[in-house]
DNA sequence: GACCGACCGATTGTCGATAATCGATTGTTG
DNA sequence: CAACAATCGATTATCGACAATCGGTCGGTC
């Protein structure tokens, strides 16, 4: 399913959705505000429901956190929660290299040095933004070529909240270095070795880790005082 | 979170999904019955919201599948399915040993020892439900000494769907034999030997998939015809 | 007789309104 | 003045009604 985001965006709960995350990515919704499905729904002019049902949908990715009668607050993992959730997604992607790589085709290949590629131009043009959507769709082909619908929907869960975060604590991390150290995976996939790809992975995120360790002491400082988005919608209307 | 439930219970939406995954998991809906939001509504004395909600819930576990404007099915995940979630839960589970044994303290490893007691005595007298329960317990425990809160959060949402459906399509597993698996992790957990544990885990799995392929050819033949859900209600009111 | 398109019943998606619950504030009491 | 209880505004959870959409059926056309 190469993103069948084209066909059948009829339902209304999942464009807010879309909004919803994109907002919290751009970091419109700052950590631990709240988000409060009736302003929602009036600056999106719907109902209730629709932006209930998104909510939900972004509960479950581990974006924000909901309790009963209490509304919605987005998350503010700390630093150590965000590394917790880098092993797991080593081990994932390293389980889907060992299934991909014995499998892969050309078409996959071809489309993983693709993306490879993209990621160098868009980090030559320092286009930060190109660089971390090439960088989820690298991982997402990986993951798919495993051809393991299971780990697929676990893997989808988990990612937009590593993504997220990571581009929000990392913000210095420069798209250059991000694009690089994708080099080495690419090298093994050509080689069609799995070991080395699985090397290459759990290496790619230990770098990743370390690099979201050292900023643990600045990033805990920080980031803390703004809860509530200004009186400004944070979302537009269309 | 020993099972939390007891406290705040107020949530409709909650009550719902817990009856509907109770229903399921007893086959009162068998796989592939629609499961019609409004007849659900009636049959509760609730409206169609809480219902909604509930279904979501349980789409995210993989118990259902959702499509826009067509409703919800229960899955019928094909063996292929099933043994592809295996090889993801034994991988979630070798890292969540990895992480766990090293750490884990007297109290968890009583706790783990009398899990694997209560299976045993549950073995005995042959209560395969408890046993079930027991088993599921174990490595809900195991999960939570890792102290990842989002290796949890993941396996959550990944083991209700093997667990479901490998009492559905297993139905002839022993109950004793279910109980014996889990000896040689109680002994690699006393001697708190990490890779023992590891490979005493991964051994477990492959005999749970090996069991499974076995029916393979067997399992694809029946339960594939009951579809729709007799007229007599599938829930109680009470 | 086979294919194609317009209706139809059933069901989901969305709406607006109401009830239930929470957190804070205010007033009361010792 | 501090601790506590009642009250209030804000927000969520639920409801009942309505509109949108689906799959199938029926009739028409070649």
């Amino acid at each position: 399913m190469p993103d069948d985001g084209a066909i059948s965006r009829t339902v209304l709960a999942d464009q807010v959705k879309d909004r919803l995350l994109e907002a919290i990515l751009a970091g419109r919704y700052p950590p631990n505000s709240r988000i409060v499905e009736t302003r929602v729904a009036r600056e999106l002019g719907t109902s209730q429901a629709p932006v209930r049902e998104a909510l939900r949908g972004l509960e479950a990715m581990g974006l924000i956190e909901i309790s009963p009668f209490r509304g919605a607050r987005v998350r503010h993992p700390s630093t150590r929660e965000l590394l917790e959730a880098y092993v797991v997604r080593s081990e994932l992607e390293s389980l889907g290299a060992r299934l991909a790589v014995p499998q892969l085709t050309e078409a996959d290949l071809a489309e993983l040095v693709e993306l490879g590629d993209v990621m160098q131009r868009a980090a030559h043009a320092g286009d930060r933004h190109e660089v971390a959507l090439a960088d989820a769709n690298f991982h997402a082909r990986l993951i798919r070529a495993a051809h393991n619908s299971t780990l697929e929907r676990v893997w989808r869960a988990l990612e937009p909240f590593s993504r997220t975060y990571l581009t929000l604590v990392v913000p210095g991390a420069d798209a250059q270095w991000t694009a690089d150290i994708h080099l080495p995976i690419l090298a093994a996939l050509r080689a069609r070795n799995t070991e080395m790809v699985v090397r290459a992975l759990q290496h790619h995120f230990a770098e990743v880790s370390a690099r979201l360790g050292e900023e643990w002491s600045e990033s805990e400082n920080r980031a803390l005082e703004l809860a509530e988005p200004s009186s400004e919608p944070a979302l537009r209307t269309a």
